[in-house]
Parts: C-alpha cells; structure tokens; sequence
DNA sequence: CGATTTTCTTAACCTATGTTATTTTTTCTG
DNA sequence: CAGAAAAAATAACATAGGTTAAGAAAATCG
C-alpha cells in the first residue's frame, strides 16, 4: 500500500515495532493531488508535512515582478514543505504545488508534535532529515553566489538526475535563478 | 562559568536535570583561539561541534581564484561546525577561522553520539537547532538568486545586526557574493 | 483532430557586477 | 611611534546575464 515507501524511508534510519508502525499511520492522511494544483499559496500557514508517494511537486516563491524562484523540487520519496511556517505555525511565503498527478502522504503539525512526544525516535529521523536539508541548502546558498548560470545547470543535473529530461527548461531557469531566454542561449552556445 | 551560556542556550529548548547537566558538560571541552586562528582547513574531517562563548568565528569556502566565500558567521552564543563533514565524518569543503580572540566550547562527534543515546532529549534540541538553520539556509539561497547586491546587504545588515559595524567590508562582501571594489562603490553611490 | 496556450528560440540592445590598476586610508606589529 | 601590511576608494573598461519583442515549435484540451 502507499505507506511502504514511506516507511521504508523510515526504516532505514529508526527501527518501529508493528504498533509503533500503526500508530505512525494512524496519523497520516493521503492525499491525491492533480497537476497544477496549488497545496500552500503564499500567506497561508503550513499545517501539513507531505510526503510524495508518487508525480512531482516544488516550492516556489513570486517575486513583485511575477517571477518564480523555486527552492526545491520534491519527487518520489521526498518530504516537502514550508519549514519556516511549519515551525512557527505562522503565515509563509511559500507556494507549493504539484508539476505532475501526485499521490502524497500528509501528517499534520499537531500529530507530528503527537509523535515526537510518543515516539520520540522520530525526533531522531526528523533530526537526520533535516541535517541532510541543511547540508544541502548550504552548499546551494554557496553555489548560487560562486557558481555561473551553467555550472549552477550542472548542479541542478546532479542534484535532480531523474528530473533533467522531464522538466521544461522554464522551471529549471526558475530553479538555477536565470531567465528562460539565458537558459535556451546558454544550452544551445 | 564558561559553560553557562550553553546551558542557558539549550534550557530555552529542553529541561535539563543537574545530573544531565554535569554528565553534558563532561562531553565538553573549553578551547580557546587567537583571531586568524583556523581551526578546520579544507579536506580535514570536522570531529567537533564549536559553540562560541565569545568572539566571532566563520566558516567559508575558497574557489579556484582564491576568493573566500562566507558560509556563515558565529557570534558569541552561535554554533559553528562544517556540517557535511561533521555529519559524515569525511574531509569536507570549509574552512574555519577566528575573526576575533575566541573562548569555544568543543563537542566531538563520538561525545555527540553518545549524548544522543545517553540523553535523548539532545535529539530535540539539535532537531530544533538542525530546523532552524535549515530555514535560514533556505532563504539564504532563495535571496542569493532573487535580489541584488544591494538588498543582499540590507539582509546581512539584519540577520547580523551585532555585526554590521565591526566586520570589515571585505568581509561583508564575501559574505553577500561581490568584490570588495563593488561593494564600496555601491556603498558611496 | 484543430484551436489555443505554453514553451522555446533568436536577436538586438541594456545593466549590474566584475576586472585591473592606482592611490589613499586604516590597521597591525615590532 | 614608525614602517609595513591590509583595507578601502576610485575609475576605466569588460562581460554575464537581463529585457523586449517576435516568430516557431510543442504541449494541452475541448
């Protein structure tokens, strides 16, 4: 069912016992979501982690001009969310929305508290997680400053190998912080 | 005591009772730095996390020009490590040094582990710290590509308010992504 | 399948920021 | 305190990447 991915992930950092996995699931919802659906529009406050069971999902944000930075992409197997309004439960300035038909798995912040108290190895594999985050958004925020507009593309291809080929160059520009006009000159120089 | 900085840092997060307190704090070791001291060089392994009681640390990468790239700085009551490395223990990327004479408390790595298991709030608390720096590095490298110079200035100004007047222009300028000659032109136009 | 919308390409011109070099000012150190 | 070293200022010129506009190609949808 949907939650093996999910807990597969989890296996590989905290051991559950069969009631711990129960009670795990007990607290997930799934969700379907249809291409171009927006989850988190900006101002809204982010009550649900999600995890992507299936399709695609990203985080972006809308400058004044309508442009669209995006932060991350989540495909298959990853988490994705506004952590900044995830923690304070404050309005965010994120959107979030799926790029393909997706199939998540949501748990909210309140069972997530739940969690922590009652299963407090999940403080452990949240912690894991979000290290692993950390690292990767500090060696993005270095990259965008010292990196070129195709060595940053060259990233992008490392870091997202399977979304290279599916996504529109328009949301790997708006991923690497270029326009689409540079990225389609920059591919075919 | 050298200690009660810490101690207070972490009692904002989770209780600790006078025999964990002792047991925590014989994880520690007090270290003390000259300014330009390093303490981490590019392609060692980081086996200690550093929390600085007073003084100023960063930690920056150097590309193949020689130019320094300011990851993050460390104020006093900050916590400062080379993530990557200290989370896998292989040689990382950062360097590490002292802008001012620094009083640090050490823990490495193996007092860490042994922490998490011994006690394991220390999870929660490094959750919440892992969590919080991870917002900051995602809006670091959100605002690395969207804004310009000028208002990547106007950002340090505010994430580091005690530091704004005491850092040279050069320092600020490796940490905002421009020449030091940009950024004093900017400066005085 | 055809119509509409979105994406991609190309090109001419523009701007923020980089480069190199020189001088002045400030900070460090013996 | 003097001399050396580092930082800051200034200026002329260079370039990566942005802007605008228009047409071609591709994807979407009824």
């Amino acid at each position: 069912m949907s939650h093996d991915l999910l807990l597969a992930n989890i296996a590989k950092h905290i051991q559950l016992g069969e009631d711990e996995k129960q009670q795990f699931c007990a607290y997930l919802q799934v969700k379907k979501v249809k291409k171009k659906q927006h989850l988190l529009l900006e101002g809204d406050v982010n009550r649900f982690a999600m995890f992507v069971v299936s399709g695609c999902l990203r985080s972006y944000h809308l400058d004044a001009n309508g442009f669209q930075y995006i932060q991350q992409f989540a495909p298959e197997g990853w988490w994705i969310g506004d952590m900044y309004s995830l923690i304070t439960q404050e309005p965010g300035h994120l959107y979030i929305d799926a790029l393909t038909d997706a199939d998540l798995l949501l748990i909210s912040k309140v069972n997530l508290e739940k969690l922590y108290k009652e299963i407090p190895k999940f403080n452990y594999y949240f912690r894991i997680l979000a290290e692993r985050s950390l690292v990767s958004f500090q060696e993005r925020s270095m990259e965008n400053l010292r990196l070129s507009a195709k060595e940053r593309y060259g990233k992008f291809c490392l870091r997202y190998p399977t979304l290279t080929n599916i996504l529109s160059q328009k949301q790997i520009a708006a991923y690497i912080g270029v326009t689409p006009e540079f990225l389609s000159k920059m591919l075919h120089a």
